[in-house]
DNA sequence: TGTAATTTCATACTAAAGTATGAGCCTTAA
DNA sequence: TTAAGGCTCATACTTTAGTATGAAATTACA
């Protein structure tokens, strides 16, 4: 509210320092109006430039913050490759025979990266897993 | 391009039918200066508050659509308030015994949910339940 | 070329998840 | 007052998941 009499009582003092220099013209014959109309129309100008861009509707377009996966924090937490991929594959629910059909290894192999995993997540279920990869943004 | 062209050329347009009107009032003396700066103020503020938002950066703020709750699926699929409660706890990544403490039932009856959740869902898995679920939007 | 990190796999567990079935209790509505 | 649906629980079982440990093969890099 504050900053709304402020800007208004600057439109005001703004308009009656030009309605001043618009008197002085005439008593300083030799300024042009050519030039009073051009200094008036300046400050005109600024002035609605402005007003338009200080109570203009702020535009608000819903975009979806593509959430940026974070590098940095999978290669702080050590993550290596291949338990990234079988992250993924756990986020979209396979079981670990089937991440490995995927991967063309064995479960075993398997069961180790995602023993890994939950170390180096400090997490004890798959379940948690996502959430917590979520959280950190290493997975959409 | 075209736009940009028509745009400036309306505002030369502006600006000589200005100063066309600043000369006028010298053949016309009755019209007070004051009138005259008050239509080239008047003219040059609009001026102004247009190109103020013609030529503004256009502000996208990024906000994540809230994605809706798709109820009439949660009813379609049969889904009970119960088993909703029970698979938000799996969403978080909770075992089957820490949502029964949560929920202050045991784990069996937890079991039960879970299953009758998995035909409902057709899912095989808890992991696979989310991401359905998520599919579905009946969950966050 | 040697070393560290990664990936692979196995075995042998334990723990948790999931299935199937039956049943008791409560509420709600016909 | 039944019947239905929802919630609870149990038992018994099978299947996955997860842990621990050790080890071989591969890759990358100094």
């Amino acid at each position: 509210m504050f900053k709304v009499i402020l800007r208004f009582g600057l439109i005001i003092a703004a308009l009656l320092i030009l309605f001043q220099l618009s008197k002085m013209s005439l008593f300083i014959p030799e300024m042009s109006q050519d030039l009073t109309i051009g200094l008036v129309g300046a400050a005109f100008i600024g002035l609605g430039v402005y007003l338009g861009l200080k109570f203009r509707k702020v535009e608000i377009i819903e975009v979806s913050p593509s959430i940026e996966i974070d590098h940095d924090r999978i290669q702080s937490l050590g993550l290596t490759e291949r338990e990234m991929e079988v992250l993924h594959h756990i986020a979209e629910g396979c079981s670990n025979i089937e991440i490995g059909e995927k991967l063309f290894v064995s479960e075993n192999t398997i069961k180790t990266h995602v023993s890994n995993l939950f170390v180096k997540l400090d997490v004890k279920r798959r379940t948690q897993a996502v959430t917590r990869a979520k959280e950190l943004r290493i997975i959409q």
